[in-house]
DNA sequence: ATAGGGTTAG
């Protein structure tokens, strides 16, 4: 007996052939009366409901039969049968009792119940089985070898898999189907060199018989495309012709699918052309070569025709144009296509519900996203055995859709049902994207540091990192994003590099130290085109638009498509920096220079560089000679424009047309409250308050958050609930008497209250960005810049005060609000008052 | 035995 030295130590254990199959939802029995002709009938039954109960009276004693050997090839073919149909459970029940019932398995049940072993990755039961046959004495029959070799292989135990291989090749019993199956085992683990290795073993193996077919080129040639080894593929294509082995119909597919993973659609085109005969699969690689190289007009156009063809279209089909449109964000056509596939009678899968999902989540369709959940919970309980790695990845596409869509308390919920042991990287980057793009952004960063957590064994990856280090760009929060610099540069993100050295970038600038972000772009190995827009931004909020200007220039010079966004990032660092002539003129030139058309954003940046430069009348002729409907953003840099430059009749048009457009929000209501107090129209004023009241709006609350040494501390409006309050409130009136003897009066229209100027003056002491300046002067080090970050527009009188009072304290006060950055010292800003 | 999927930034 040829026992493996894996299996050795094993086999001295006595519970051996212990089965622990628990299902009994199948039972076979036989009486004494069962006949060849009824168990045909029995078997007839369990082809149309393999979970049919066979119901016998009484066991069967298989020395009362005169048809012994009869019904040992019964027994298989019931097997057989059972995994035909994909009933791998109820194969190995029907074993089990075939075992109970005392039949002798042969030379055939043995290879249909390693298969259903390995179909279920049941290792422990394949030993077993592995056991058995040593001791029936079956160990040379080939098939059961290579039954052996393809159950470890499937169980993802390659080594064991290996072992067999080799040694049923050393006792010159193997076959074919032997390098087959242990080809098919490398390619389920991924192992492509193996595959290529083995296959050049194969054909140089001194064996007459011995020689590649079909399934060994379809087991070698998906193993070229993902090694994008084309050329290889092609000698293998050689190899096909001449073994006229290329008019299989699975060779042919996998040629075309090879020369399609390797981004030769033109290759892959001309072989599929040639093909005599084509299947839906054919069809597929096509389309999805296509559409994954970008190139999805030509997928979609193989679509068109497949339905002029009327060749049927599977679930393959559907869902490479499904996903085709949901990785081009275009949501609405995803569940359009979707509806179609449902009316055409194609059942999704899997991978069908994932793609719609995705879908859903880029354009927010929760009400679609919620009946696809439906669905998917009704095709779990009807599916016999459901499998979990498909399960978490509907769980993770379901999570990401209901973040996207705003409903973080559902995604939390969804997140907090599943077994921390069943959550997978993307669980965890799902979620804390989520929070870090539609919730609080705190909760992400708490997320991201408990999923670090050894206890949880995941490994965060590149799309992780990406959003933990959105979470710090929105929070501002220099000290952990430098945190996570760090860890990417231990870990070292090599083949994703480009994307987190990008959300460096983004998050440096956000934090306020655009010089470090630059010092990331200039580090970098590989740039594209979000590298350079997100260093411009960077240098545009801090109101460095020279600087942006020149990156704008090297961007050119280094042959970069220049695109619609590029613009609006030009556009935006002008107008940040005051410089209004240069704005223009990129304005006037992108369409002749660069052949991009200004979108409604650009009109409504360039509405925003004229208004901040006083040039009202023109912003609002430039407004009427729009070639599209203005939007809300540009109403609103209008807006903005007027609470400036004191325009209340244009304010009030604009805000006249925010309303029309049914996009009016507290923001809209707060500027122009503040423009009508600006102008002491107090009744204006009254009135503007009522509308909010009576239309349910409410004025956001202002909230500050400054960056300690240890902690961030957020402060709202009039806050006293921090321990250090009262030291916080001395030190701001202190320092307000002071700056008022240096000539600063309060600017008291910012308060929204129609009191005498006295009081106003109180209410504005209690803004939260004071409160936290007067923080961070408390607990920052003398000469440490002080970095605060506002949820809106920082107050005007705030920044009044403040740069007073940059003048009297020992630091520099960098200030994030909505719109930019602030960086005050000595008694001026970089915003020069462009805010 | 061949075809298909989710997480990222301007």
């Amino acid at each position: 007996m040829l026992v493996p030295s894996f299996l050795a130590p094993k086999l001295s254990n006595s519970t051996l052939l212990h089965f622990p199959f628990k299902s009994t939802s199948v039972f076979a029995f036989f009486s004494s009366s069962t006949t060849p002709s009824s168990f045909t009938h029995l078997l007839k039954q369990c082809k149309s409901c393999i979970k049919a109960k066979l119901v016998v009276a009484g066991a069967f004693s298989p020395s009362a039969t005169t048809w012994l050997s009869q019904v040992v090839f019964y027994w298989n073919n019931l097997i057989k049968r059972s995994v035909i149909l994909r009933c791998n459970g109820s194969a190995l029940v029907l074993f089990r009792e075939m075992l109970r019932l005392d039949w002798n398995p042969d030379g055939y049940t043995y290879p249909y119940v390693l298969k259903a072993c390995g179909e279920l990755r049941y290792l422990f039961c394949g030993e077993s089985v592995h056991g058995m046959i040593l001791v029936s004495g079956l160990e040379s029959n080939v098939f059961v070898c290579n039954g052996l070799i393809s159950m470890y292989g499937k169980c993802g135990v390659l080594g064991y898999a290996r072992q067999m291989f080799d040694e049923t090749v050393v006792r010159g019993i193997g076959d074919v189907v032997t390098w087959n199956s242990m080809a098919a085992g490398y390619v389920q683990k991924d192992e492509y060199k193996k595959v290529l290795e083995l296959f050049d073993s194969m054909v140089s193996f001194n064996c007459f018989e011995l020689r590649p077919d079909a399934v060994s080129l379809v087991n070698v040639l998906p193993a070229c495309g993902c090694l994008g080894d084309w050329r290889r593929g092609k000698q293998l294509q050689g190899y096909a012709i001449r073994r006229c082995l290329h008019e299989d119909v699975f060779v042919g597919n996998a040629i075309v699918d090879m020369y399609a993973k390797c981004t030769r659609l033109d290759d892959a085109n001309k072989v599929f052309g040639l093909m005599e005969v084509k299947d839906v699969v054919s069809w597929n690689a096509l389309v999805t070569g296509y559409s994954q190289i970008g190139r999805f007009d030509e997928a979609l156009g193989l679509f068109e025709r497949m339905r002029e063809e009327e060749i049927e279209l599977n679930v393959v089909t559907w869902s490479a144009v499904i996903s085709g449109y949901a990785q081009r964000d275009l949501g609405y056509e995803v569940l359009n296509i979707f509806k179609e596939m449902m009316l055409s009678g194609a059942e999704p899968n899997v991978i069908t519900l994932v793609s719609v999902l995705s879908g859903c989540a880029s354009i927010g369709a929760l009400r679609q996203g919620k009946e696809t959940h439906c669905y998917a919970i009704k095709r779990m309980l009807s599916l016999e055995g459901s499998n979990a790695e498909e399960d978490i990845m509907v769980l993770n596409a379901l999570i990401d859709m209901y973040a996207k869509c705003k409903e973080m308390k559902i995604a939390q919920a969804m997140f907090d049902v599943i077994d921390w042991r069943d959550r997978n990287v993307v669980t965890w980057t799902v979620m804390i994207g989520g929070y870090a793009q539609h919730g609080d952004a705190n909760d992400a960063l708490e997320l991201f540091s408990a999923m670090l957590k050894d206890e949880y064994s995941v490994i965060p990856n590149a799309y992780t990192i990406a959003c933990a280090l959105v979470a710090c760009s929105r929070l501002s929060s220099l000290r952990i994003g430098r945190q996570i610099h760090a860890y990417v540069l231990r870990q070292g993100y090599e083949p994703t590099m480009v994307f987190v050295a990008n959300c460096l970038i983004d998050m440096y600038a956000k934090s306020g130290d655009v010089d470090a972000a630059r010092l990331v772009f200039d580090n970098m190995r590989q740039r594209n085109t979000v590298s350079w827009t997100s260093l411009m931004t960077g240098y545009g909020m801090h109101g460095r638009g020279e600087e942006a200007l020149q990156v704008f220039n090297m961007m050119r010079g280094a042959g970069l498509p220049i695109d619609g966004v590029t613009f609006l990032v030009v556009l935006y660092a002008c107008s940040h920096s005051g410089m209004v002539d240069q704005g223009m003129n990129y304005f006037k030139n992108m369409k002749g220079d660069f052949g991009v058309v200004p979108a409604a954003e650009h009109y409504a940046c360039v509405i925003d560089i004229l208004g901040r430069a006083g040039r009202l009348n023109e912003a609002m002729k430039l407004i009427e000679d729009m070639p599209m409907e203005p939007t809300s953003v540009v109403w609103v840099a209008l807006l903005s424009a007027c609470r400036v430059h004191k325009n209340v009749d244009l304010a009030e048009h604009a805000a006249a047309k925010l309303t029309e457009l049914e996009s009016e929000n507290d923001g809209t209501y707060t500027l122009l409250s503040n423009i009508y107090a600006n102008a002491k129209r107090w009744k204006d004023v009254a009135r503007v308050r009522s509308l909010m009241k009576h239309s349910g709006i409410r004025k956001r609350p202002g909230c500050s958050w400054v960056q300690g040494k240890k902690e961030t501390v957020t402060f709202f409006v009039g806050d006293r609930s921090h321990p250090m309050s009262e030291k916080i409130y001395d030190l701001i009136e202190d320092l307000i008497h002071r700056i008022k003897a240096m000539g600063y009066i309060p600017e008291t229209s910012f308060a929204l209250h129609d009191v005498d100027d006295e009081e106003k003056g109180d209410l504005l002491i209690e803004h939260s960005e004071k409160l936290a300046l007067a923080y961070g002067i408390l607990t920052t080090t003398p000469g440490v810049p002080i970095r605060i970050t506002k949820n809106l527009r920082v107050c005007g009188d705030c920044h009044t005060a403040m740069t007073y009072m940059s003048k009297i304290i020992e630091h520099e006060i960098i200030v994030r609000d909505s719109s930019r950055f602030h960086h005050i010292k000595n008694g001026s800003c970089s915003c020069r008052g462009f805010w």
